[in-house]
DNA sequence: ACTATTCATAGTAAATTGGTAGGAATTACT
DNA sequence: AGTAATTCCTACCAATTTACTATGAATAGT
């Protein structure tokens, strides 16, 4: 039950985002990556995965770089976590197929667990951990 | 972030002993396996930690088996979980050392996570989750 | 003795993690 | 137009972890 490194990084990448946000200019790889300590080719497939998910933007070419789309008062750790690591599912059975079909005794148990856990890293955003205020 | 099949099937062989409980006899390995699905090498290294920990005793030989030390509703899922999942560590950094010693903004946020996480999976017993009460 | 069981430990194939690598596409600047 | 700096895309790879399998010793009941 482990968070991933790739879990980690972007939510260090994302909070850099946040630091920067006022300033209103695009961060590039190279700034992200050492500021977080992770290799720039790393960090560009884990930002990728939140640029999907709509978290940051990005511009290309020289002076090229990311920003978030929205204000880190906005945007909540939970968003920034599924997005990076593979929805934050804590078992495969719970929203596919399981084998046992409706009769295992946990199923609940992990829907719960599954609620409270996200319950919890949506009520933190961005700015909370940017200041450190948690 | 997942559950590991290990802590599942540590679960699933400790809601079958709750079950077991009041006829105050032991459960084999074999009869373990057949209700969980799991085979019976692998329960046995599964059911070693949870007697590590406390929580189920042994007989061995001819007619031996396992059972619960205390009633299913003084056993919460929580405690069962730690004792299978390497103790439900959602990070490494957290209770040893960290490479950014304190200055990491996350490290907080990962031990509310874990707070929570352990906090609602002690509210749960043994005994509800045979039940389907939850 | 014999059989059924737990206990201890070693091995192993497959999957996952945590990257590295190469280069195409795009943009800014001169 | 040309060059440099950047993101984007995708393939590859080594190390680790997971999810078992296997073997056999120790123990207990009949």
């Amino acid at each position: 039950m482990k968070m991933s490194s790739k879990a980690r990084y972007g939510l260090y990448a994302a909070v850099e985002l946040a630091k920067n946000y006022d300033k209103e200019e695009y961060l590039n790889v190279t700034a992200l990556s050492q500021a977080t300590g992770v290799t720039e080719k790393y960090l560009e497939q884990i930002i990728a995965l939140m640029k999907k998910a709509n978290i940051v933007s990005a511009t290309r070419g020289a002076t090229g770089g990311y920003k978030l789309t929205d204000s880190p008062n906005n945007i909540s750790v939970g968003r920034v976590l599924r997005a990076v690591e593979d929805n934050l599912e804590i078992v495969d059975c719970l929203h596919s197929e399981c084998a046992q079909r409706g009769k295992c005794a946990a199923r609940n148990l992990w829907g719960k667990l599954y609620d409270n856990i996200n319950g919890y890293l949506d009520t933190v955003s961005l700015t909370q951990l940017a200041e450190d205020n948690i």
